[in-house]
DNA sequence: GCCTGTGAAGCTATTCACAGCT
DNA sequence: AGCTGTGAATAGCTTCACAGGC
């Protein structure tokens, strides 16, 4: 085996072990869907139940599984407990981790509000805006500080998480500024593409795009169909 | 060839008439590159360039203007205009089309904030609450009805999408009404599953999910980049 | 029978790489 | 030289289909 292939199965072997973003995903939402089901009592669960609560198939709901380590049984497929626990275990920080929101118009404020006190383990610590009004307000039990304390407080928290929603204009220069103060991952609100370190985790939900895709095939009625993106 | 084989081919080619989803999202990111690009009096430019700018690959890029029909040259690239135009021509619709808001919380308001007057031929028409005190009250020009008149008020302004910011319990229901209302397309903000007609197109925006995610490879603080999904 | 786990096949999306143009 | 447009190759993701178990 030469040097080159050896390096390529190495890297794809340390790749193997994080599963992709997608199934990432749905991991995700087959646990929201599991604590539903747990709230109705369910104990068990098969696949293909899953499957159609995700609206995905039943051969993806095993696949996503597999990068779980927890395996079912043929009898009375999964059991809903254990496999909540099983995917808290891939995706829950062990210890507690803190994010930072950037901009409190709106839709901060909706970010504030639907986030708050939801995810164990995850909480938005700081708020950030530029507008005097705002600032030492307390809002959800979080406190508005100043754009201009973001990397001070950034880095005393340790958050490691941003959430940018300020207007397009300012969302790189607090990209910049919360890659500075240590933040690993960025939620990008803002209608621009982020210009960041190779290893800054960035998912942009790009509202826009979002519906200008939805006009378009609403307009065709077509037949496709989308999952969760 | 098979009878089997033809009509694949023949699907195969109504497919192809359709650019998929993900090629749509990407040229209207290109579109809103463009726009910058001429405010800042720039008239023609290269794949390589706009792919920088939109974190693609600069072949991604030609590819997707392949199903615009649109052709730059090797001399001077893509004119900037004539892209912009050529965009406009696969995404905007003909004619004005409306859309219908649902759920009037923090969310709901930074989206109607967020969109109103930015796309030519795609406004929020009406907007919908449950709550007394917002009915009937006036934001961004649109009108705020009451959630009981949704389907009367959907189906007499033609409104073909649908964005859904209520709370998970009522989303499914508020799908079903607009459905039956002859919208097309839905924007689904509130973090369950919908069950439409295939014929229905849905954007689910999941952002417990996205910041599960984020969250996640933060804290591996991996390779990975994620382009606006 | 109907389930899970998974190799193999099938699809889709992206990138490579090069002919052709200026 | 440096670009576009595109067939061909590759990578990534999803589904098929079946062995194995209850």
């Amino acid at each position: 085996m030469s040097r080159q292939n050896l390096a390529d199965t190495l890297f794809g072997m340390l790749r193997q072990a994080l599963p992709p973003t997608k199934t990432i995903g749905r991991l995700s939402l087959y646990r929201r869907l599991l604590l539903q089901l747990q709230a109705e009592r369910v104990e068990n669960i098969y696949s293909h139940q899953l499957a159609a609560r995700a609206g995905v198939t039943s051969a993806q709901v095993r696949r996503d599984l597999m990068s779980l380590g927890y395996t079912g049984s043929p009898a009375h497929g999964y059991h809903v407990a254990e496999m909540i626990r099983s995917i808290g275990h891939l995706l829950d920080p062990p210890q507690p981790m803190g994010a930072a929101l950037v901009g409190l118009g709106n839709l901060g404020r909706a970010i504030l509000t639907y986030f708050s006190g939801r995810r164990p383990n995850l909480a938005i610590r700081a708020a950030f805006d530029i507008d005097p009004e705002k600032v030492n307000r307390v809002m959800q039990g979080c406190r508005c500080h100043p754009l201009s304390e973001l990397e001070d407080v950034v880095r005393r928290e340790q958050i490691l998480v941003g959430i940018i929603c300020t207007p397009a204009e300012a969302a790189q220069e607090v990209a910049d500024a919360l890659t500075r103060a240590g933040v690993r991952g960025l939620m990008n609100f803002a209608p621009v593409r982020l210009t960041v370190p190779e290893c800054i985790f960035v998912e942009d939900i790009d509202m826009i795009m979002s519906l200008e895709k939805v006009a378009f095939y609403a307009r065709r009625n077509t037949i496709r169909k989308d999952l969760a993106e």
